[in-house]
RNA sequence: GGCGGCGUAGCCAAGUGGCUAAGGCGGAGGUCUGCAAAACCUCUAUUCAGCGGUUCGAAUCCGCUCGCCGCCUCCA
């Protein structure tokens, strides 16, 4: 039985979707106007769990994630937007602008082994439907145009403060910029803003030149690709207010209908204990990092903590779970030597001599999506797997290497192979072959400088030797 | 100023009313080894920011204090 804290009721929720098996996910993509960061490899790791296991738990889930590829204003008078801004630096189209960072933005995500939405869809490309839902809003009395923009209308929506637990008059208290020319309420929201030659992405509509307001094309998407209602929709905590808030007042003043079942949030990411932010200089962005430090120990490093906490990135700890996912690693790699074989797809679920492991891991992902749980009875399975590994017979360990794969790379969605050996007969492995051979020369006539200079070298070549009693083996440091 | 969250060992971190407070990293010792590495075994928080309260019983609930963080119409 699942169970999910849903930000809507603030509480954990038994997992009921609107139509089994089906699932209907929705979740905010980033805007694509720089390169990604920390927090979308946190964020979209977290939605790339929730994916994979509910999955795994047999739903078929539809998977949307949106590019926001249009108009989202900057503070200053100008009223340009972050991608028009870049467009202008770096001398490109706009749309060029967004590709560049989109097809950065899914480069970082594959090398993080997320798994592609099954729809990734631009703002740019639904700008007829978020017309429609526009002229739709003013019709039924939520939505007024003054002057070319059309405004939310938030006092005519009673839920409005309903997923952020504000009132209108909490919301007041906290307002610090003056509200813009021609809302008739401090809180109302643009639908559509009109734009002048300048703004070089807009749109022709009834209510003259413009683009649409940000909210709007998460709204119409999710309708779009999964109807009306739907179970899930994620996105960071930061876009709780006031993205999500108004996505929920715009779809159901629409349709009428409940748009979201649970909401899911996923908390910050902190830099050496300080927010994230080029102010501060300490943006880091996923190509620096992964210079520093394997996709798959951020990973690791991500899936150690919680979705809904607040994560640091330190060097000291990334180094740590490093090295923590080495360990992961070398157990399958182990493993998969022991049985001659590599790894199946659509691999069983074996119940036999491995299934107390099974079910304590599905009962942690079953919690709310504890990752952190889950990793610790990897690490379990992975030391009984190590204790039994020349005891057991062939067809358990064949077992083992199943449901550990399954559990770590199906589900938690790791990807082993950085550890794995060079393929048979390729130039590296022969040559580490002869490396080898020559040094077990050496020790035989107990020539040790000589071996631990073969060694060494190796090591700094990223090869490990480990002698044990069947001879000396070896494979790529992690 | 308004709203919300967090503070668990040297570091990261799970646990949110009741067996001995998970796990990873690091550290100490041991087995194995020419030495390493890997693997395995043992140890490493009388205590969960502090103070007070509720309760038979609290890291877990309530109040206050201290510290940190997020949101308040750019942000994953």
């Amino acid at each position: 039985m699942l169970k999910l804290y849903n930000s809507l009721t603030r509480m954990k929720e038994v997992f009921e979707p609107l139509g089994p098996p089906f699932v209907g996910m929705y979740v905010c993509g980033p805007t694509v106007y720089d390169e990604p960061h920390l927090g979308h490899a946190k964020s979209y790791i977290s939605f790339d769990i929730i994916v994979r296991f509910l999955r795994a738990a047999g739903y078929r889930v539809r998977y949307v994630q949106n590019i926001t590829d249009v108009g989202h204003l900057l503070d200053n008078e100008a009223g340009e937007d972050r991608i028009l801004k870049k467009a202008r630096l770096e001398r490109l189209e706009p749309v060029e602008v967004a590709q560049k960072y989109e097809n950065s933005y899914f480069r970082s995500m594959d090398r993080l082994n997320n798994l592609r939405p099954d729809i990734s869809c631009r703002a740019t490309g639904h700008i007829p439907e978020m017309l429609e839902m526009v002229q739709a809003l003013i019709e039924k009395g939520y939505a007024y145009e003054e002057d070319g923009n059309v405004y939310f209308d938030v006092r005519k929506f009673a839920g409005y403060g309903k997923l952020s637990g504000r009132t209108l008059d909490e919301l007041r208290e906290g307002v610090r910029n003056e509200p813009a020319e021609g809302k008739r309420y401090f809180a109302d929201f643009a639908l559509w803003k009109k734009a002048d030659a300048a703004h070089l992405m807009r749109w022709r509509s009834v209510w003259g030149m413009g683009f649409p307001g940000w909210h709007l094309e998460c709204s119409v998407m999710a309708a779009k690709y999964l109807g009306e209602s739907i179970d899930i929709h994620g996105g960071g905590l930061d876009n709780q207010f006031p993205h999500h808030e108004c996505e929920i007042a715009q779809s159901e003043a629409a349709s009428g209908k409940p748009f979201v079942k649970y909401w899911i949030h996923n908390n910050m990411v902190t830099v050496e204990g300080q927010k994230m932010s080029k102010s501060l200089g300490n943006f880091v962005t996923l190509g620096t990092l992964f210079e520093r430090f394997t996709p798959m120990t951020v990973r690791f490093f991500v899936l150690q903590g919680h979705y809904r906490s607040p994560q640091d990135f330190s060097d000291q700890a990334l180094e740590a779970a490093g090295k923590g996912f080495g360990k992961l690693a070398r157990t399958i790699s182990d493993l998969r030597e022991k049985i001659s074989r590599v790894p199946a797809e659509g691999k069983d679920v074996p119940e036999g001599p491995w299934g107390e492991y099974r079910e304590r891991f599905f009962a942690f992902m079953e919690d709310d999506f504890n990752t952190a749980g889950a990793i610790t009875v990897l690490f379990d399975l992975a030391k009984r797997i190590h204790s039994v590994l020349d005891t057991v017979p062939k067809t358990d360990l064949i077992q083992a290497e199943r449901l550990f794969s399954f559990l770590s790379e199906d589900i938690l969605g790791f990807r082993f192979q950085d550890v794995e050996r060079y393929s048979s007969g390729s130039l590296e492995s022969d040559l580490i072959a002869l490396c080898i051979e020559l040094r077990r020369e050496c020790r035989e006539q107990k020539l040790w400088t000589l071996a631990d200079r073969i060694r060494e070298g190796l090591m700094t070549m990223g090869i490990s030797l480990e002698d044990g009693k069947d001879g000396t083996r070896w494979r790529k440091k992690t």
